[in-house]
DNA sequence: GCTTGACCTTACCACCGGGGTAAGGTTCAA
DNA sequence: TTGAACCTTACCCCGGTGGTAAGGTCAAGC
């Protein structure tokens, strides 16, 4: 399977990770991935343990973890004296997060549904939507 | 009740309508608003109507509408031919891009509520939360 | 009249997580 | 040797907002 011959140059380190080379040149600026290996020509070089990172920031980026919360955890996945504990304190957080970013879209939903069901989208110019948007409510003679 | 002297200066304008005088010239460069008149040495004059266009498009992005979106939307508040079948067509394809960014985010919260309820968060460093990000269930033995 | 402070102006830089593009150097195979 | 595929750095763009700097204006107090 793994017939790779290591090092690799960016292409195939961003085809291996499934992360454009752009950002894992963007990746290296932020310091979630350290320096990697160059060639004479300048070239940067991947072994496998750098493309098993790319990997990481990859999938933690599809859970959508932001790139600070992904430098602590690259941090903490290389380090041996890592707690558990740390980790899941990190998670519980980004899951908060994502809860009240959640939370305010569907109230966002909850409000124009309402604000859906009660304009008739016909030809008629008249429509709640847009009287909601104005404020209607406070100024009732506008 | 209103007692405010017309017009207004962008200060005012902006406590009026909860937006800082900072978007409220950005949205003018955006043409979500008119250029507002000017007194001789350049300040810009706001009538009430102009606070009332601001405050409809501060009402517009707490709903989560797109800056593209407000401009199509004052376009036809302010268009006495629209219909509201096109405001409506507007609201709900912003209703529709809620769901899949909610949806999106709930596929990450089942995971990582998953990802934690195995992590037993103590001092030691074994976690099925880095595991997961590692990849370890495609490279066993890793 | 002059000073002070609040207010206004434009013009720039930053954030995040990328995408694009340009101008040039390198590597490899035909 | 040439051409294609790859690499390098360096810059601009998006949305939506915050900040900051350097300067002009206005109104009130002395």
């Amino acid at each position: 399977m793994s017939t790779i011959a290591w090092p690799v140059a960016i292409g195939m380190a961003a085809r291996l990770s499934d992360v454009s080379a752009k950002m894992v040149r963007h990746y290296e600026a932020l310091g979630l991935l350290s320096p990697v290996a160059r060639t004479d020509s300048g070239y940067r070089q991947y072994s496998e343990s750098d493309v098993r990172t790319l990997q990481f920031i990859k999938r933690s980026r599809t859970l959508g973890f932001s790139m600070a919360e992904i430098a602590d955890l690259v941090g903490l996945w290389h380090n041996r004296q890592r707690t558990s504990a740390s980790v899941k304190q990190i998670a519980q957080k980004h899951v908060l997060d994502l809860s009240q970013r959640i939370e305010a879209m569907q109230a966002m939903q909850r409000t124009l549904a309402s604000l859906l069901d009660h304009c008739h989208g016909d030809e008629r110019p008249d429509c709640p939507i847009l009287d909601d948007l104005a404020g209607s409510c406070c100024r009732p003679g506008v």
